[in-house]
DNA sequence: CGAGTTTGACCGGCGC
DNA sequence: GCGCCGGTCAAACTCG
């Protein structure tokens, strides 16, 4: 590792903290709590001036010989810290030790030539000096490379969070332009749903997903029920989140399109179903999760767990796990909430594989050639190719969307891919067999099987894309949402190639970004 | 000792 | 109004 090129890296990311919209987003978080941790602490440094312990003067000593990264280093602890006393005294205690270590290096050397008896002691402290250095290195360029690390990581959540974040945008964009007509699809729908067919009445209550970073943004009764109606509310366990916040709102069947512009909060919230093979408790998504709860679900003999997001302190999001009760190797994993916080590449692409669908869900009817297409017009031809893949399920109390990853043995073959319209796209991830989650979940030829999973889901979005997306965009190249969701679909099947997909979706956005 | 899990109790919605 | 059911809470417990 380039010392000096750390040090000017910090630097940079010192002068640029930037916000979260400009070139550089990701610079400026979370830095302060980590520069404090740094050898630099001046607490740190403190203590070890007015401690007699030799061993930490030496280290201190050692520090200033390490080599020029320390003045960077000062510099940006400086601008970092937002105590401004305790930077001050860091920088004159600093130019203490100068004097020290150079009085006492310096001496050593001197005398080491004239004087033998003393000179063996002073090689022995000379060793011990350089031992000390290598030590406090080998310590420091651990902590740099921890640091990098977390540094590299935050840069990667940050980048996500802003590129789903205008995904969302541009999905909020699409969603405006049909908004204004679904008013007209719920007396269509509502015939439909009489004749028995899997649309869920809450499906016609639904307006366009307008919340960055959302899996949902729609409010469940559910939600409304326990957040905001609850007595039992301690403000313990209950996360007082903006969006707990906006849901004390009545609930409200808003049909009104002007009702529904401005009665976002009491939105329903849709929840997205995600159903595969695995022998593991939990699909590993890339979330970190908490149980809260298990209860018996009526009618299946497995327990239902619930699992609360742990990634952020109030995060909202839940999620359910069920095996299925007639072939108990599939696993029903239910997602529910919106992530208040920057998610890591993992948990981003299973997060837009949810949003997307669920946005899909949530943007309701759409215009079509032939007059108005209701929301299960969209449920039929959202899927193509394999109804199995998707479905909007009646049943539940929200609306729901399944994305059904267990029954892709059956279409597999390469017959399925060629001919499927919709293939018109591959997101280059550098797919393996060496996951053992893809082999459980998703039987072998895994290539083939990631493949075909997006060409599914890109079918799946393409029906939007036909009314919705710019004509160049749905002739010339796969949309936002396309590459998205085939990608995350992907991810549902194998979250542990979520990186490469977030590189993968990383560029296409910057391609289209670049075209707009 | 803190974080996570387990599990019985509790609550509200909903159907009858 | 009552009971069922899904969802959540929170004390007790486990684990590292």
């Amino acid at each position: 590792m380039d010392k000096a090129g750390w040090g000017l890296t910090l630097e940079n990311i010192s002068e640029h903290q930037v916000g979260f919209f400009k070139n550089k987003p990701v610079y400026g978080f979370n830095l302060s709590p980590r520069l404090n941790n740094m050898n630099m602490n001046p607490r740190e440094e403190q203590a070890s001036f007015s401690s007699a312990d030799e061993k930490r003067v030496m280290l201190n000593e050692v520090d200033f010989f390490s080599d020029k990264r320390i003045m960077p280093m000062d510099v940006v602890i400086k601008k970092e810290d937002s105590h401004g006393e305790n930077t001050t005294s860091t920088r004159s205690e600093l130019l203490v030790n100068t004097g020290l270590q150079l009085v006492s290096v310096n001496t050593g050397s001197d005398q080491s030539t004239v004087d033998d008896g003393i000179s063996s002691e002073i090689e022995d402290k000379r060793a011990k000096i350089e031992l000390a250095q290598l030590q406090v290195e080998l310590g420091r360029m651990n902590a740099e490379n921890q640091r990098l690390r977390e540094m590299l990581t935050q840069v990667s959540n940050n980048y996500t969070a802003l590129q789903m974040h205008l995904v969302t945008l541009m999905q909020q964009q699409q969603q405006n332009i049909s908004r204004t007509q679904n008013d007209h699809e719920i007396v269509e729908a509502k015939h439909e749903e009489k004749d028995g067919n899997m649309v869920p009445r809450q499906f016609l209550e639904l307006g366009p997903n307008d919340e960055p970073y959302s899996l949902n943004s729609h409010y469940s009764s559910s939600e409304e029920r326990t957040v905001s109606e609850s007595p039992r509310n301690k403000g313990i366990g209950r996360e007082e989140t903006p969006e707990s916040e906006s849901n004390k709102v009545p609930k409200l069947n808003s049909s009104n399109p002007i009702d529904q512009a401005t009665d976002q909060a009491t939105m329903r919230k849709a929840r997205v179903s995600v159903r595969a093979r695995s022998e593991a408790p939990m699909i590993s998504d890339g979330c970190q999760w908490r149980k809260y709860g298990q209860k018996m679900a009526k009618g299946n003999p497995c327990p239902r767990a619930y699992y609360r997001c742990t990634m952020a302190v109030g995060c909202p999001v839940r999620k359910q796990v069920q095996r299925c009760a007639e072939d108990r190797t599939i696993l029903t994993t239910t997602y529910e909430g919106t992530h208040n916080h920057p998610l890591p590449p993992a948990a981003m692409a299973m997060a837009s594989t949810t949003s997307a669908a669920a946005n899909m869900l949530l943007s309701g009817p759409m215009p079509s050639a032939d007059g108005l297409m209701n929301p299960n017009f969209i449920a039929r031809t959202i899927l193509p190719c394999s109804p199995s893949v998707a479905t909007i399920s009646a049943s539940a109390p929200f609306p729901t969307i399944t994305l059904d990853l267990t029954q892709n043995q059956n279409s597999l073959s390469p017959y399925h891919q060629r001919t499927h319209p919709t293939a018109q796209f591959q997101v280059p991830f550098p797919i393996g067999p060496h996951n053992p989650n893809f082999i459980t979940s998703m039987p072998p030829p895994p290539m083939p099987q990631s493949l075909h999973n997006q060409s599914k889901f890109s079918g799946l979005q393409v029906s939007q894309d036909i009314h919705h997306q710019p004509p160049q965009h749905a002739l010339n190249q796969p949309s936002f949402s396309d590459t998205l969701n085939a990608a995350t679909a992907a991810i549902t099947a194998d979250p542990n190639f979520t990186a490469a997909l977030a590189a993968a979706i990383s560029s296409i956005i910057t391609g289209s970004q670049k075209e707009q």
